[in-house]
DNA sequence: TTTAGATCTTACCATCATGGTAAGGTCAAG
DNA sequence: CTTGACCTTACCATGATGGTAAGATCTAAA
């Protein structure tokens, strides 16, 4: 094998993403089109594993594909400011929050009722009473 | 109007559910078909009005259509064990617990981040560095 | 060299909860 | 009777991922 090239198959073990998602990926414009084997076959080389992996750590941060896009442009752009990747990252760490929030409130009210309910043979339900009240 | 009768916009906001999800609901089979007018309307009376306010604070607990299904279920069972409920409540509360967890981890790791970069207008960024390390 | 099995290709469908739109029927008030 | 608000169904879209099927291609072993 050609120790620079890597098929999706091959791409995927080493970055991480499935090879179903490399191409979805690239089909969504995240990535640019794969170059192509005579046969068709998508070819990847280092530099293109390495977006892969790059995206693969976005991706396990949380961000969108639409966030990776705009981090991908800013990696890619060796004047960015580092203000705009700053950014990116505090909105979406407000989003992180939201998100947190939300399950926080909905485990604190959840917890609160399973804490009520004796959870014994009896029908008397406290989580049920809840859930159903006006 | 009849006093009794709620066509679905009606039941709809007197519920919080949209008449959207309400016929989604009846189609995925949450609610049993409504009944309906002599030129087809759906019509909603008080108690299904309590069952729809029922699925909704699920939803607002954030159990899935799944999960609420199981809930109406033993609702209705006027001799469930209210055991049942109650571990099924638990399950819901460890799954929220896992994604607050993981949320917390992304948040942490991020936040890490954010606070190593200047955020000026240099490009130097620890946030696109870790993002494309190895 | 042939062949079997792994892996590639595209093109679909499914998930989960929700929103939107379009085309057409119905109802209520003026 | 018209107008506007509402209902009906039947689609499509979201976002990230997984699955499957049918067919082409590659690789390693017999």
């Amino acid at each position: 094998m050609n120790g620079d090239l890597y098929n999706i198959g091959q791409a995927a073990k080493a970055s991480g993403i499935s090879a179903k998602m490399i191409r979805h990926y690239e089909e969504v414009g995240l990535l640019p089109a794969a170059s192509r084997t005579f046969s068709n076959y998508r070819t990847y080389n280092h530099q293109d594993v390495h977006m892969l992996r790059f995206i693969r750590h976005s991706r396990d941060l949380g961000f969108s594909i639409k966030q990776i896009g705009d981090l991908l442009s800013l990696w890619r752009d060796k004047n960015r400011p580092s203000s705009k990747v700053k950014s990116l990252a505090a909105d979406h760490i407000e989003m992180l929050n939201k998100k947190i929030e939300e399950l926080n409130t909905m485990k604190s009210e959840l917890s609160r009722l399973v804490s009520c309910c004796h959870g014994d043979d009896r029908p008397d339900c406290p989580i049920l009473d809840s859930l159903s009240a006006d």
